[in-house]
DNA sequence: TTTCCCAAAATTGTATCCAATTTTTGCTGG
DNA sequence: CCAGCAAAAATTGGATACAATTTTGGGAAA
């Protein structure tokens, strides 16, 4: 999709990354001229960032950027567990092919190799962001159900709802490393647990484990609170998109 | 939203009564022509769509009608049950405020009202839909997730998703129709269940009812398959957006 | 006859221009 | 001094013009 898509990542990015203030109106000439480009792509773009949920519509004309409180990103996080406890219980119900089993061992086996690596540093971090990913992604992919694939694809687009969008942010600081093992480490024996249910078929289990993995990483997420740029106060009143 | 969004509401209903074939190009002048508009909104409202996953892009350059199987609605609306079983959890959670209760019995008693009438006509059938996307907005709307909320939207957009998408459709024939009171009378007691164990706190239960209440919708809709238009066979390898 | 290449046509994407609506600001009157 | 109204400025939405890329079709060569 080599469309104007990439107006609408730098977009999404300078949102996600804060220089955006939340609640500040985005005016289409402002934009344009600090993409370097005129306003026409830069609408198409401004439009569907509404549609995903990263802007709200101010009034009659225009949009804003959108405010995300802390409970936004723990219930996104939640969502995220019901979507991929759902894709979960579909691949153990039709039985994993071997392909899914080899890739989710390959998973825990690297995830093996970064947790008993020397040291535990930003870039082991990173590294077992991208495995996380590619665990996580070898499941939706083979749930066999596009509704659900898209409901995913949906709610990753929301601020840290992804799966390892912690992991390998920048968000961790030192005082958390010294947990962060701890933390892997569980996730670890939650991947073990999951891909096991997974070739046993236990449909239940995988997703009541993959609910509670996605709760593990609310948590986590928990603990680097204060250094999430942009969050707003739970108890602002701020337009934020009204519900149905 | 006085935008151009109602060339989107336009086009998403054309697109859903089959007035554009599945794998159909849709070029934006025979599209702005059409509506009698220039291009310029059109490509808003196709690039909208396409992220709505109405559309499926078409190589380097435009979309393409995409393809629904049917099972691809029935998928979707098992995803429904998903979200709409956590929201009833949450709802049953956090304890359902007075004017929540009211709500749903407001509607169950409507419900009663329909079935107890004379005839169960067309219009009594659109009586029902209406009545029936009451109760579940009731529902959806106080379980404050708004991450929820939006994956429920997204998922309501796709063809038959929505609850009641098949009641007030013009899809429900006469030999349908013998079957329709059973139908509804069904769908009224296990409203009446949901209800009562949102009312008793029941979150368990009340998940597991709208799980297994959208799931009776799709056996609904199943009926009607010969006349849901421009559903594609579930073998044909044609492009309908790629999984993650 | 088939295949490859080049040219032309069509279509998308971008930029600019125009109209319409909204918002803001300043002035006047109470 | 505040409120209300009017006018002006700014901003969004739509239409048109232009550039670039892709696709298609035809012709020539193997």
């Amino acid at each position: 999709m080599a469309r104007g898509d990439d107006i609408v990542v730098t977009l999404r990015e300078l949102i996600a990354s804060g220089a955006f203030v939340p609640g500040q109106r985005l005016a289409e000439i402002p934009v344009a001229a600090r993409l370097g480009v005129s306003r026409t792509p830069v609408r198409r773009a401004l439009a569907l960032l509404a549609g995903e949920g990263l802007l709200a519509p101010a009034g009659a004309r225009g949009y804003l950027v959108r405010r995300f409180t802390f409970k936004d990103i723990i219930d996104s996080i939640e969502v995220r567990g019901l979507i991929e406890g759902m894709a979960g219980r579909l691949v153990a119900e039709a039985g994993p092919s071997d392909a899914t089993l080899q890739k989710l061992e390959a998973c825990i086996a690297e995830g093996e190799e970064i947790l008993n690596g020397p040291a535990l540093d930003a870039q082991a971090d990173a590294r077992w962001a991208d495995m996380n990913r590619r665990f996580h992604a070898a499941i939706i992919a083979t749930c066999n159900n596009k509704a659900l694939i898209e409901a995913l694809e949906r709610n990753d687009k929301l601020p840290f709802a992804a799966a390892g969008a912690l992991a390998g942010s920048e968000l961790i600081g030192a005082e958390l490393m010294d947990q962060r093992r701890d933390v892997l480490r569980h996730a670890q024996v939650q991947h073990r647990a999951v891909t096991d249910a997974l070739r046993e078929r236990k449909g239940a289990r995988v997703e009541a484990l993959m609910r509670e993995h996605a709760m593990q990483a609310a948590r986590n997420i928990a603990l680097a609170r204060r250094k999430i740029p942009n969050i707003s106060e739970p108890d602002d009143a701020h337009p934020t998109k009204g519900a149905a």
